[in-house]
Formats: structure tokens, C-alpha cells, sequence
DNA sequence: TGTACATCAGTGAACGCGCGTTCACTGATGTAC
DNA sequence: TGTACATCAGTGAACGCGCGTTCACTGATGTAC
């Protein structure tokens, strides 16, 4: 959980609010883009406005049309920002995975792959639990694989955003040869699916508020299924 | 799919929106309720707004006051005919279930069991393609069963919610031996996550515009992965 | 059976809200000579 | 090395938008006598 919210933070500094002593800001940009995922953690997409992202800027409200076209172009940046966080909570779930040493059998391949997919999924989730702001402002639409892929700065540390990284799991579970490659087809959107439910359920429906311990249980009993049955 | 459009629909013939002879409405507070329903489908719960309803049943603004108190008043309206629409959508596919004849063998009443939780599911994917903007409007916030549970408008024919419906089929499977009595705790939760999130990914999501047949199969292939793996 | 009156559904006008966006501007910065 | 000047980031004021909501009102309806 820890790292996941060590995800979600931004990479560099936050700008100082405070008022400034030069006329020129300095990174408006970055500062915006800044108070937009901060909007956007405490009350998802629709709370990302350029007024308050200028005002928490320190900063006229039309002073952001030197930095962005519209008020969608910011709420895209924040979005790619949102997946890139998402994308980042998956991956730190694959690497607290225990690499296999050395020569290793065809079961114990089958176990990690099975394994892996189950980390894609349960950093989706707990993504969704630490951040469900940003997580809405991810997901709200689901973007298509395309549209995620076009942006880089929608990735994760290992230049894949969160469908591809889903999608690579899956591919590996057929190399490994627990999936059958004809059911491979439209797998993802079946695991995606089961998971995607679950964050919603926990975020805005009758799991919110449920105590993490309960909810962690939930999410095996959930990723058990989609192992047994995908 | 008729089905599921009938099931969409007002139980009332619609209030003519075309202007009034008598000074009185007549019945301002069904003809507001229904263009919220016909605003909801159309736009989803963000569409429904007192103006806009009230516009279109030819009367001011204000008048909406007489007859709701408020504009979230109104919209929880509309939300209890959204979800009775869903309930209806899932009873509808239960009812197209063969019944079983005279005395049947455990065997049977299984795969009866087994078919009927299909079936909830089932009803509540097609419900999502086709009244999106309604099914946005009943579960954009997914409602704690109690709360469902308070309003009668918000039930189908058979007096269940989409909740008590599904919670109805898993208590089935239990009873009829398929699924171990420990593992029906939370078992709502994990087949709910599976058709909700592929609702999502149909509407909002990368499945959006998809063929009719191919997410009807997708459908059949995240209830399969339910069936096998809840 | 007719008349006086209370009820209350719908009117008309106005509020304040926060939003995105446009306009003409100003003044610090950095470059060209 | 100093000066003139172009650039362009941020300012100030204003726009129209649709929204929910409040107020004092008016006039058709239905009830009490």
C-alpha cells in the first residue's frame, strides 16, 4: 500500500503555491498539470477545473491558455498522469514478485506466469483503493488500447501503460502454457473486466468503507476466479 | 433485446409535452418523472436536471417544486425506475428459461441453478447495451442493498432489486448443491465485479461500438469464467 | 342548486454560483546590433 | 559592453452559459354552506 501511494506521487517537487516575487511564474505548466492531479486525487475528473487549477497556481485564470489549448487538453495531461500512476501500481505488484533463480522446470514457469497475472490484478485494485480519484480519472472513460498507447507519459517504468501490461501477463500465461492459445482472444477484456468491477464496487458502491483486511480477501477471492475460470 | 426495450419502457402511456389547454398540468409529477427517465437515457444521470425536465413537460422552472422537493429528489426517481428497469431486464431472460417439468433429479435442479445465475447476468449485460444511459443512471453510484431495498419503484415484477435478484440465483446454486455453502459469503460481490465491469468496458470502454454478436459472446465468456471459477 | 371562499398548482422575475473562454493590455525577459 | 527592441507570459475585465433555488403573485379548481 505504501507503494502504491509512492506511485501516485509526482516525480519532481510540487511548485510552491505561495505568491510569487518574479512576474514570470517560472513552470506554469508543470504547476498546473501539478494542482490538476491534485484536483483529480481528491475528487476525481470533474473536480479538474482550470480555475482552480489557476487559482491553486497562483495564477489568473486565463493565464493557462499559454500552457494549454483548452480545458481538456489539461483533464488529458492529469489522465495520462492517472494511467501512468495506475500503470506504476501494477508494476511495483510484478516486482515484489519472487524472480526464479537460475534454471527453472515448466511448473514452476506456469506458477509465475499464473502469478503474474494475479499481481496485474491485484495492483489494479489496490490502485483503485489507494487512489480512487485517480483511478476514476483514469477509468472513467477506458480509453482505448490506442489512445493509452499513444501518450508516453500514460506508462509505467517499463514503457507500458496498464492494458498493455495486462495484456502482456496474458500473453506470457499462453507461452507458459496454462491459457490455451484459442481461448487467448479477448482474454483481457475478461480479466480486465472482473477487476474493473470489483474497483467499482469498492469505490463507489456497497464495498465503500469495507476495512482494507476484508477487501484484500475480496480481491484473492475475485483473482481466484478469474484464475480458475479465464 | 425487444425484451430488454420493453422492459426500458414507462408502465404509463407518456404526458403529451405539447402545450396545455387547462391551467393545471394534470399529472406534472408522472410527466416529470418521465422526461427525467427519457433525459437519463439519453444522457445518463448528469443529463437529468430540473430545468431540462420541466422544459419539456411545457411547464416553468419552478413549478417542479410542487411535486419534488429538490433536484436530487427527482433524480433518485429516476434512478428507482432505472433500477426497476434492470430488474425487469434480468427477469425477463429468468422467465425465458425452460422450466423444469414434474419431478426433477438433482442433476437437474443444478444446471437449472446454474442457468439462472447465467440468466441474472446475462439480463444485466444486455440491460447495459442497450438503456446505457440508464444503467448509468441506476448504478453510476452502485447502491447498498439496503437502500435499494427501500424503495418499492426500484424493484421488478417478481418485488426483488437487481441486488436481492442476484443474491436470489446464488442462494439457488447453494441450495441446489453446486456452490459449497462456504463459499457463498461475498459471492455477490465476485460474480457482480465480473458483468459490471464488462458492462463498463462495453459502454465507456474499448468494447464500445462493438458487434451486437461479439459481445454477446464476450458476455457468455465472462459468465463462463463466473460459472467455472466463483 | 347556487354562491363565497379557501386551497394550492403553476407563473414571472430574479438571485448567485462556478464554469470555460475571449479581448486588449502590460511589463519582464532575452536577443540583435 | 551598452542600448533598442521584439517576444510572449501573465493581467484585468468581461462575456454568456445553464444550473438550482427563492420570492411574491395569480387564477382555476373543488369544497362548505
Amino acid at each position: 500500500m505504501g507503494a502504491v501511494n509512492q506511485a501516485a506521487e509526482m516525480t519532481h517537487p510540487p511548485v510552491a503555491p505561495s505568491p510569487r516575487s518574479t512576474y514570470r511564474h517560472g513552470d506554469l505548466h508543470r504547476a498546473l498539470l501539478e494542482a490538476g492531479v491534485s484536483l483529480a486525487r481528491d475528487g476525481g475528473p470533474a473536480a479538474v477545473t482550470l480555475r482552480e487549477a489557476t487559482r491553486r497556481a497562483g495564477v489568473v485564470p486565463n493565464a493557462a491558455y499559454r500552457h494549454f489549448a483548452s480545458h481538456s487538453e489539461l483533464l488529458a495531461a492529469v489522465r495520462s498522469h492517472a494511467l501512468a500512476s495506475a500503470a506504476l501500481s501494477m508494476e511495483l505488484e510484478l516486482e515484489a514478485l519472487a524472480p526464479l533463480a537460475g534454471r527453472r522446470t515448466k511448473a514452476q514457469v506456469a506458477v509465475q506466469a499464473r502469478a503474474r497475472l494475479r499481481a496485474v490484478g491485484m495492483g489494479y485494485v489496490r490502485f483503485a483503493v489507494a487512489e480512487p480519484g485517480l483511478f476514476r480519472t483514469a477509468f472513467a472513460s477506458l480509453l482505448p488500447p490506442a489512445e493509452t498507447g499513444d501518450d508516453p507519459a500514460a506508462r509505467g517504468r517499463s514503457g507500458l501503460g496498464p492494458y498493455q501490461l495486462l495484456a502482456a501477463a496474458l500473453d506470457e500465461l499462453v507461452a507458459a502454457g496454462v491459457l490455451p492459445p484459442g481461448r487467448r482472444p479477448h482474454a483481457e477484456f475478461v480479466a480486465w473486466s472482473a477487476v474493473h468491477g470489483l474497483a467499482m464496487l469498492v469505490m463507489d458502491g456497497p464495498l465503500h468503507g469495507t476495512p482494507p483486511r476484508e477487501i484484500e480477501s475480496l480481491t484473492e477471492q475475485v483473482l481466484d476466479m478469474v484464475d480458475r475460470g479465464i
